[in-house]
DNA sequence: ATTTATTTTTAGACAAAACTAAAAATAAAA
DNA sequence: TTTTATTTTTAGTTTTGTCTAAAAATAAAT
């Protein structure tokens, strides 16, 4: 098994990789770790030598098919556990993160598989991100951008990018939820600000709203 | 906040000093711990700097108020974990503690105040122990060994004192279960063993057994 | 009351995971 | 193509929690 920090890099390493085609950079680990690059010189290493990641001096880090894996059930264990707290324990979706960064550690198979059926095996956690299988499969959605869809066109909101607390209370504040239809009544050309509607009221959002939902038309 | 390992002491303190008048020895420590008496001494010395417990050298550990009170919400968090994997995810009694002592750890108020909501406010564990409240008070049962019963005396099986799997297993397999009557149908003087019946089935039990089962008459 | 045995503590070391400061490699600019 | 800037790695510490071996204190036995 694993140790608690190996995970969270495993995580963090999986994370930057969707948004770069070459390898992790240390520095931007350092950065998602909130770390030293030092230090991530030094893990990476020792990962390396488990062979979780390729590593190569200087040319930044890859996971490998076991290390891939391995941060994929770490993810599954996450969003599952956001499930539960949201589902069952009546957390809101801006409460959860913190508390499934501990709970995803938690070591027992049996302990996953039976909440996975607990849950009735959900497919998304609360913020619309997809769930891994037992295996490690799961299935992107094809969802835009809001800040994407033109005047007069609307979609369902299926995710959020930023999941910050902050973010997400705003959203709750103004009645932008997951499932919701959002209609774009009008765009502003000058500064890309949107005015749409959901849950009956309509509402003028700013770019740096708009791309943070995801939308599927 | 505190660590896994000074959470784990206090816990193995409070055990320890249930069964000890005087203060808890380093040896018993190390021995529940599974470590060594020296790594005993050092990290007694850190729970004394920080206040959780009472230390003079060579004279045994004792908990302090703040020490006590600690442990006491790391037995909550067990014991309530331990109800959600028996009561909700289906686990049996035997295959519980280990996880348990995982979950005890995770830090979030939230989360074992809406857990408690959840379960409905169990008052005890699968094993029969008392969950003690968010003030750390709980309700001690006047309970009594089986081993104590005489010929033809009856009573509710209450607890167990050994809670390892083995034992547990052991019950399960005849049928011996929390909640269930026992009747004394005779006492062998020789070597104290009994004829016991439960859930309509008779069987000899040795005084290994008897001596890990609590009654309440 | 000594001697012997047991328990407990100290001293020194180690592994994991972090840090700072400095060196080396790579990338960008002149 | 040098020079400069940025990124990354190395070297040397630190903290936490453990270990072994040896010393000191306490308890038990003669
Ligand atoms: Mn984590
Ligand atoms: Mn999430
Ligand atoms: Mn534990
Ligand atoms: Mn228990």
């Amino acid at each position: 098994m694993f140790s608690l920090s190996e995970e969270n890099y495993l995580k963090a390493i999986l994370h930057l990789q969707k948004t770069s085609k070459s390898g992790v950079n240390t520095n931007a680990l350092a950065e998602e770790m909130q770390t030293k690059a030092s230090s991530v010189t030094d893990m990476v290493k020792k990962l390396s030598e488990k062979n979780l990641v390729i590593y190569k001096k200087y040319q930044g880090v890859y996971l490998s098919d076991s290390g891939r894996k391995t941060a994929l059930q770490i993810v599954r264990k996450h969003r599952l556990w956001e499930v539960f707290l949201v589902d069952k324990l009546s957390f809101s979706w801006d409460e959860v993160h913190e508390v499934a960064e501990q709970l995803e550690h938690i070591k027992s198979d049996k302990l996953i598989t039976e909440l996975d059926k607990f849950l009735k095996y959900p497919k998304r956690d609360p913020h619309g991100d997809p769930i891994p299988d037992a295996k490690g499969d799961f299935h992107v959605a094809n969802k835009i951008l809001l800040s994407n869809l033109s005047k007069g066109e609307h979609g369902t909101l299926v995710g959020v990018k930023d999941t910050s607390s902050e973010f997400l209370k705003y959203l709750d504040k103004n009645s932008i939820a997951l499932g919701k239809t959002i209609q774009v009544l009008d765009k502003e050309e000058f500064d890309e600000s949107m005015l749409i509607q959901t849950d009956g009221k309509s509402l003028r959002v700013s770019p740096m709203v708009a791309v943070n939902i995801y939308i599927k038309q």
